[in-house]
DNA sequence: GTTGACTCTAGAGTATGGTAAAGGGTTTAA
DNA sequence: TTAAACCCTTTACCATACTCTAGAGTCAAC
């Protein structure tokens, strides 16, 4: 198939197909004299499988070594194991990083109480200006 | 102060400071006929309100607003509580997608136990091809 | 008056993950 | 054969938040 069907099969862009080509993510089945890229149905479980390791959280980068490991019948499971592990722990690390922060601004904003009143008597914007945060 | 003891006091970047001025959130409070900046105890305030907003998650965008809300007197408190809430809600929605991608990551992990295993049998590897997240 | 530390501007570069536009070639069906 | 639909490459652009470079000017001390 052509990358037009292919790009509507999986719901992305034509571009986003080539950009995750030029990053090295995925390589077309053949190419025509032409210049026309032609895809098969391992494409389409590629873009797949990018698809939901991004959802997953994991960067292009990460993704492309994910599918080196993949495609490589020397790789242990292990090693991807490992990857996931270690994007396991970046995610608890930024929601513990985002739960600091949402009780911060929870705090911020309990301590406003008079809508109305002027900036200048403004706790938050005072919180912001004095605060050891 | 010139810009360089400015700098060293709130410990951010001379660039910094500058790229700071240049997106509009800091204006140095006199500007010599060579060019050098000048600051005061007010732009101390300022970068530090800044560093902590940043801290708190809201953008530069979002700090330029509420530098200008700050500086209005015509600004009610509810405007500064406005956007607090919103980034507030942010930040919950954030950390909602990352709880998500945590107990997806940790099942695919949990699905794992050999591994020494050859890729082609990866449990995580497998889902990633198959499985609907 | 000269040295060294500091500052200036303008512009480019970094990383991330794309999106868009310009200008031109290919395919397919009528 | 021609027109529509599709594809190609290259390059530039978007947002975010800086960071660095080059080349030149300024300032204070000695």
């Amino acid at each position: 198939m052509l990358i037009g069907e292919l790009a509507k099969k999986i719901n992305v862009s034509i571009d986003t197909i080539r950009y995750y080509e030029r990053k090295g993510l995925i390589k077309p089945a053949s190419i025509r004299k032409s210049g026309y890229r032609e895809f098969d149905q391992n494409s389409v479980k590629t873009i797949h499988f990018i698809v939901r390791a991004k959802d997953l959280g994991f960067s292009l980068k990460e993704i492309r070594e994910l599918l080196k490991l993949k495609n490589n019948p020397d790789t242990k499971c292990g090693e991807i194991k490992a990857l996931t592990e270690k994007k396991l722990t970046d995610v608890a690390s930024k929601i513990e990083t985002l739960k600091i922060i949402k009780k911060d601004l929870t705090e911020l904003l309990s301590e406003c109480t008079d809508a109305a009143a002027s900036v200048d008597f403004c706790p938050i914007v005072d919180a912001l200006n004095r605060k050891e945060i």
